[in-house]
RNA sequence: GGGUGUUUAGCUCAGUUGGUAGAGCAUCUCGUUUACACCGAGAGGGUCGGGAGUUCAAGUCUCUCAACACCCACCA
């Protein structure tokens, strides 16, 4: 077939991807040693952003160079529920239609999200299709799906079993718009201009104590206050009472190490109830915790009336004028601190004494720790290990439910006393509460949903349908890599593993190929509020797929972010270019497109010299892939195909063609080192390779 | 407070085990009767962030300082 003057790379992607999937050439082909990745799964209701192009670019090109090395090939593909991202787009499409989730009522609401999901779900899919992205289709999942529920039940009742999941009473981050609890990786600490007060705390007629606080407010719930034992100003009121003022109650001067001589007055007020500090001090002096707000981070009845449902720092201003008033209030000082704030809600979290289920993530990471040190997981490239253990070794309990509606809920029901029954289904809560109560009882069930995390920690199982005992579980487990950015290894990749270990025996990967993320030309994050994001499907559009992935790939190092801009898109447009016109031009010469070539009897020097160059370059390339030196491979072809096959080889046969003693052999190998060139190609430039090598 | 990364040509970045500084883009010069101006040939351009040390030899190893970026921890 003749070859355009360009390649339309709108037409000819869109046809040979349908025609790839048709052909179902995307499903592993049984016989090879496996190779498996697995895709992290994108929100089901999001669009494609630049990120994700790296990433699937990266994975694609992997498995499409080892399904060309005739191995067993699955990439697993699926999407992820996102609990709280979603649920919070759907409300706002409510709240636009005057309609909130509250009054709709939790299964109308969660059909909303449903419906939301089947409307804008296959979005990100068809997207990635447009990437290239060759995944077998047919096998993709989605975290609430029917399997993926069931092992998330399992999951939940085993560790429960086991101990490692419990429920308990104490302190967590909560977030007063969401109106849920979230875990400590999702509080983002945001440095802040504040203020440290100091205060006095009256104890008789003469004496006082002055505290320093940078929340006022919770001084209606303090229950203490507390003094390094060892500091000589304040050792002899250690025992004695000071009157809280506002509140006028008496508390407890206390002795602990936790207060610092050093820092602001050197005596802390204690609010166990409200502070992750103070609650520890709490426990050890078994000191009253008073909650002084509700759900919405207002002030509840525990305080004076005249305090009662105001918001938080509505309180601390009336707090700061009544301790004015009294004279309390010694001086401020203005100070940077640090404020915590929810990543997804953006206002300030609060510390709330609430009932949470809790996974014991210190247990679960002695395997994976073990398994890094060992290398049967290597981290690429080495030095996030350190982040690694540095994280895990200092991890803390994982609060795993969510005060939300979309989601998995917790597979636990409660007796009319709120004895709980875990269990899979409500048939066998129901059993064991017969057991307990003697006789049959209605149950409900937890309302809380679990973490997002929870689900996604199972991807590398559960899409392979654990728990039964499949083909492709005993094939494709453990993967030979996963591919992601270093913004989730606490979020998923260590919890993947803690899961993985505990339930497999085994980490979920051998490798884990951490990729830099992609920021704007000037090295800023691409963010909406900046207006600085590029848009990969604009990308696509523009320049084609083929030539979006050999930029990103080319500027692909490891240990550097990529700045992108246009005008480097732009640039390796004129690669895709010159291999689409150094086949056009073979082509116009009559070469030969043969697969298959005797090599020994070749005579023409430059034929010999070329085929050596392409063995070089290939071996080179196996080794680099290996490494995951993906801008090396990228700059290896790029050099090799522009200069060394089009500047050179190219070049020099055209003062050959006429040569009646090489003719022959020229058409026959330029057409078979092109065959060459195509394959390497491919994995990184799927259209053009394939539309060229059925063409010629 | 703990940790990580980066600093090399105008720009974006390579530089494996220490052995004469590289690429792409940009700039300049010349060229194009058989692919491609999204082309070819060539040229200019760097005291490799500062300082010290090890060595016959340091962009590369050690120490130190600085700037920038990021991660973790801490609401007194």
């Amino acid at each position: 077939m003749q070859l355009d003057k360009f390649f339309d790379f709108l037409k000819d992607e869109k046809n040979l991807y349908s025609q790839w999937e048709q052909s179902n050439c995307f499903k592993p082909q049984k016989g090879g040693e496996p190779y498996s990745i697995m895709m992290p799964p994108p929100n089901v209701t999001g669009s494609l952003h630049m990120g994700h192009a790296l990433t699937f670019t990266i994975q694609d090109i992997l498995i499409r160079y080892h399904r060309m090395k005739g191995m067993e090939v699955l990439w697993q593909a699926g999407t992820d529920h996102a609990g709280i991202a979603t649920q919070m787009v759907v409300e706002r499409k409510l709240n636009e239609s005057n309609l909130d989730r509250r009054s709709l009522g939790r299964e109308k609401f969660i059909e909303k999200v449903w419906e939301w999901k089947k409307e804008s779900g296959g979005q990100i899919s068809n997207q990635l299709r447009r990437l290239g992205a060759s995944t077998d289709w047919s096998r993709e999942r989605f975290t609430m799906d029917e399997g993926l529920s069931n092992a998330v039940k399992k999951v939940f009742v085993n560790l429960f079993n086991d101990g490692i999941i419990y429920k308990d009473k104490r302190l967590v981050n909560w977030d007063p718009k969401l109106l849920t609890a979230i875990s400590d990786l999702e509080v983002e600490q945001r440095d802040t201009e504040g203020s440290l007060w100091h205060i006095e705390y009256p104890i008789d007629e003469k004496n006082h104590i002055i505290i320093a606080t940078t929340r006022p407010e919770t001084m209606l719930g303090d229950t203490a206050v507390a003094v390094h034992p060892d500091d000589e100003k304040y050792k002899n009121l250690i025992g004695k009472f000071c009157n809280l003022p506002i509140s006028n109650k008496k508390i407890p001067i206390i002795a602990d190490e936790y207060a610092d001589p050093e820092k602001g007055s050197g005596a802390v007020k204690i609010t166990p109830a409200h502070d992750f500090n103070d609650f520890e001090v709490g426990k050890r002096h078994d000191l009253e915790f008073i909650n002084i707000f509700d759900e919405n981070a207002k002030l509840n009845s525990n305080v004076p009336e005249e305090f009662q449902n105001l918001d938080r720092f509505e309180a601390r201003k009336l707090i700061l004028k009544k301790l004015d008033e009294m004279n309390l209030l010694i001086k401020e000082e203005k100070q940077q601190m640090v404020i915590p704030y929810g990543d997804r809600s953006g206002v300030v979290i609060e510390p709330w004494l609430t009932d949470q289920w809790f996974c014991d993530a210190k247990k679960l990471s002695v395997d994976p720790i073990l398994a890094v040190k060992d290398n049967s997981s290597k981290f690429i490239p080495k030095q996030w290990e350190n982040t690694f253990y540095n994280w895990m070794e200092n991890i803390q309990p994982w609060c795993i439910s969510r005060q939300l509606w979309w989601g998995h809920q917790i597979p636990a029901w409660y007796g009319p006393d709120n004895k709980y029954f875990v269990s899979e289904t409500l048939e066998e809560a129901q059993n064991q509460a017969k057991e307990f109560y003697g006789k049959d009882v209605e149950l409900r069930q937890d309302e809380d949903v679990l973490d997002t995390w929870f689900s996604s920690a199972l991807w590398t199982f559960s899409t392979l349908d654990w728990p039964n005992k499949t083909y492709e579980l005993d094939k494709f487990y453990p993967g030979n890599v996963l591919v992601t950015g270093f913004d989730i290894i606490f979020f998923w990749v260590a919890r993947m593993m803690m899961m993985g270990s505990y339930f497999m025996k085994e980490t979920p990967f051998k490798d884990i190929y951490i990729h830099p993320l992609i920021r704007d030309e000037k090295g800023q994050k691409m963010s909406k509020s900046k207006g600085n994001i590029i848009d990969p499907l604009e990308l696509l559009d523009k320049y084609g797929a083929d030539t979006l992935r050999f930029t990103l790939t080319a500027l692909l190092n490891p240990g550097r972010d990529v700045k992108l801009s246009e005008a480097r898109v732009k640039g390796y447009k004129s690669f895709t270019n010159k291999i689409w016109n150094a086949g056009k031009f073979l082509q116009l010469n009559n070469s030969i497109f043969i697969d298959d070539i005797s090599i020994d009897s070749i005579i023409f020097d430059a034929n010999k010299w070329i085929i050596k160059e392409l063995n070089d370059l290939n071996t080179q390339l196996d080794q680099l892939t290996k490494k995951y030196l993906f801008h090396e491979i990228a700059n290896k072809i790029y050099h090799f195909v522009w200069h060394t096959y089009c500047d050179w080889y190219i070049e020099i046969i055209k003062q050959n063609f006429e040569n009646e003693k090489f003719a022959y052999e020229i058409k026959k190998v330029s057409g078979w080192t092109f065959i060459q060139v195509l394959k390497i190609i491919h994995p990184i430039m799927p259209f053009i390779s394939e539309k060229l090598w059925r063409s010629l």
